[in-house]
DNA sequence: CATTGTCATGCAACCGGTTGCACATCAAGG
DNA sequence: CCTTGATGTGCAACCGGTTGCATGACAATG
């Protein structure tokens, strides 16, 4: 029964409980659950019974100590809120629970000395971690390594097992489509200096607009969030440009509330490209953009990771998830100059 | 030294190492760290620079294990990917790091089993839980909260701790906008069938809406999500309404989309109003909606748990977060009929 | 029928700490 | 000089599991 200020009472069953109501040996109770194949089948059936009516649940900690495996990982990412991350982190919570590991969340605040303290913080506890647009140089990401198997994503540091989210094709596309609707100059409005993701972006639109013989003008979002977004718009229209290409939907919002406050309208005016494709299923007006399997980012660092825990993977892990274009309404003909 | 492979190797030191080399037993050792006001001054310095010269630090686990106190917290969400979720459990984290402690996420996906089985899991290797927006029924709860210090989220059990966002304040507001603006017909359009904050916001429209002498027509967002709330559209536009309140902010996009769909301008023809507040910074056209204090609501919740924690805390705590109105461009004059 | 092997289970030590209690030492007080 | 109390350490049990080894029961084999 529970005291009347919350503080609980009852107590969280153990195997010793199990074992003295069924009057067998506390190994007994143990082996049902690790090694059920050296017990009688009844045996297994008769324990796991008893542990549901009493919602018995091993204790990784108990098991952590004598196995020295914790059954957790870390999830370390830059910023819970940027609306890149939830679906991140949903899938790899769900994945890692799929295969009984608890996930220990941390919120680096883009802050590489802060990511550094969690790492350590988290190390001890936890079988290995997921570092997500890690802010860290590639030595402190090989020394953290060095103690606890991690996972990368969007960060590509050879010799260490990474999940890209490639916006690649995805840019290419959008190039194209944007060709075909007869746009000749292009803005890009890019996003964090160091990140990876921005690099990437640069160069594959570079290389792509090339292609289709287009110019092009880079601008910075300062910060890369939606007011960022917003304050290069001016700079926007005054560089010819009929066609936007954002870092991410974020900042692609920021351009459209710029735009509107401009009187300029999209997409007769001015045609607006998205990334991430975060927003699509939850805001209005469905915006054009570049879909980045994020959540199976999530789930295939989980994989392997656990893969890596277990000791089942090898050699050089660099999976590359390629995206493509999501055509919706931000998006239409040049306009007649 | 680390293996070739880059798994880690190397042995850690414990008690018994410092306690052997040093010719005294482990008891001392670990008071050196735990209690060294029992032991004498000069012991206390030989064990630390011991300890010092062997790298040892203590093992949590094992602490943890022995005291009972893991520095560890669960938090559980149904959604992670709901964009009322993801400010809450960043507030939450950085609220737990700065005391100390680790956040486990776990997301139940909307459902109480999925949810139980969550806190069943967490349970023996956590100091307390979080949990926000609860499916389970009030008995689930009390029986949970029997074996962990338990605080809720907008779910109000008596004698449970409790933080709810409460939006009466800014739908009052919402709908004195909507009176002054000249509109008579309402529609609200609902979320999920079991959750308190839909429960609360029908109580609190009812009530407000007949203090201004207007008509109310109450929709059903089935699922609550986007496509739920573009769905109710046509509904919308045959029951006369000319303002709707959503259930919650992606709802109220939803809405948007539909109505678009339909020819029906926002906010010339229809005015629209969101609630939570989870857009306004990020996305386009900026919503007019309630601002619930979502992220002081993780923060808060954490302050109480770790209050309870540590045996701090007393009486009956029941958090009420108050709401308010924010206008921007949804919501406009009754059109002329 | 004695022997051997297999299977299911129990015993007890161990993981790395913490902690109640007992014990030894020593100085102060009677 | 004996008692008392304070002080500093050690012993051993404990937290909740895991696991190598031993044991007992039983069936198959010679």
């Amino acid at each position: 029964m529970a005291s009347p200020d919350g503080s609980p009472t009852a107590a969280v069953p153990t195997i010793s409980v199990i074992a003295k109501e069924l009057g067998v040996s506390r190994s007994t109770v143990s082996r049902a659950f690790t090694r059920p194949d050296l017990l009688k089948p009844e045996t297994v059936e008769k324990v796991l019974a008893k542990a549901q009516t009493l919602g018995y649940v091993p204790n990784k900690v108990a098991r952590a100590l004598s196995t020295g495996q914790n059954g957790v990982i870390a999830l370390i990412v830059p910023d819970i809120a940027n609306p890149f991350f939830p679906p991140l982190i949903r899938a790899a919570q769900v994945d890692a629970d799929r295969q009984d590991f608890c996930v220990l969340l941390g919120d680096s605040a883009e802050n590489p000395a802060q990511e550094s303290r969690l790492i350590t913080r988290f190390t001890p506890q936890v079988d290995g971690l997921v570092l997500a647009a890690s802010r860290l140089d590639d030595a402190a990401l090989a020394e953290h390594a060095r103690r606890r198997p991690v996972v990368l994503i969007n960060r590509d540091v050879p010799g260490m097992p990474r999940v890209l989210t490639d916006s690649h094709t995805g840019f290419m596309q959008a190039i194209a489509h944007l060709a075909e609707l007869g746009h000749e100059h292009l803005a890009y409005v890019g996003g964090p200096p160091g990140a990876w993701s921005d690099h990437q972006r640069r160069r594959g639109i570079a290389a792509a607009r090339t292609d289709h013989g287009m110019t092009l003008t880079t601008f910075q979002a300062e910060p890369a969030t939606y007011d960022g977004g917003k304050a290069t718009v001016e700079a926007i229209l005054a560089s010819g440009a009929t066609a936007v290409l954002a870092y991410d939907d974020v900042v692609a919002h920021g351009v459209l509330a710029g735009l509107t406050e401009h009187g300029v309208r999209v997409p007769e005016d001015m045609s607006v490209v998205g990334c991430d494709d975060v927003f699509a299923a939850t805001t209005y007006p469905p915006l054009t953009t570049i879909s980045l399997r994020c959540a199976e980012a999530g789930e295939i660092a989980v994989s392997v990771l656990l893969d890596l825990v277990a000791g089942r993977s090898v050699g050089d892990v660099r999976h590359s998830l390629d995206s493509h274009l999501i055509v919706r309404a931000t998006t239409g003909p040049a306009p007649r100059a």
